[in-house]
DNA sequence: TCAATGACCTGCC
DNA sequence: GGGCAGGCCATTG
């Protein structure tokens, strides 16, 4: 735990903070920006550590544009409301325009 | 050191 | 075209 070295976790975490505004993500694209996109189960598992630090996990959801991790978060539609807070339409873990809001952080990185 | 886990993705039936 | 199952890779115990 605490891998302050330049661990994959870190590296989720410091894509996960560029995610901009309103802008939503893949696991798929942050580990295929990392390089692994084979290991896009280790993004969401790095999210596991993401909890109680500044990384905006609730703007990373699964290739589907399911709020898919809103079972880890603290209540059921918290990560929804967060999204729609954001400007980012959200339909029961669904979010809607889900090409429109897609931010690819190999392409805007 | 070995083994098990996990907020997924891709491919095949 | 839709649904099911397997696999990958890094971290933790």
């Amino acid at each position: 735990m605490k891998p302050e070295t330049l661990s994959f976790y870190e590296k989720v975490y410091e894509v996960a903070r560029q995610i901009p505004y309103g802008r939503v993500t893949s696991y798929g694209a942050i580990a295929n920006y990392l390089g692994a996109k084979r290991s896009a189960r280790l993004v969401g598992y790095a999210m596991n550590g993401s909890a109680g630090k500044d990384v905006p996990a609730h703007r990373v959801v699964n290739r589907k544009g399911l709020l898919i991790g809103k079972h880890h978060f603290e209540g059921t539609n918290l990560m929804q409301q967060l999204l729609e807070s954001e400007g980012v339409k959200v339909k029961d873990n669904q979010i809607q325009n889900f090409e429109k809001v897609f931010w690819d952080p190999s392409k805007s990185l």
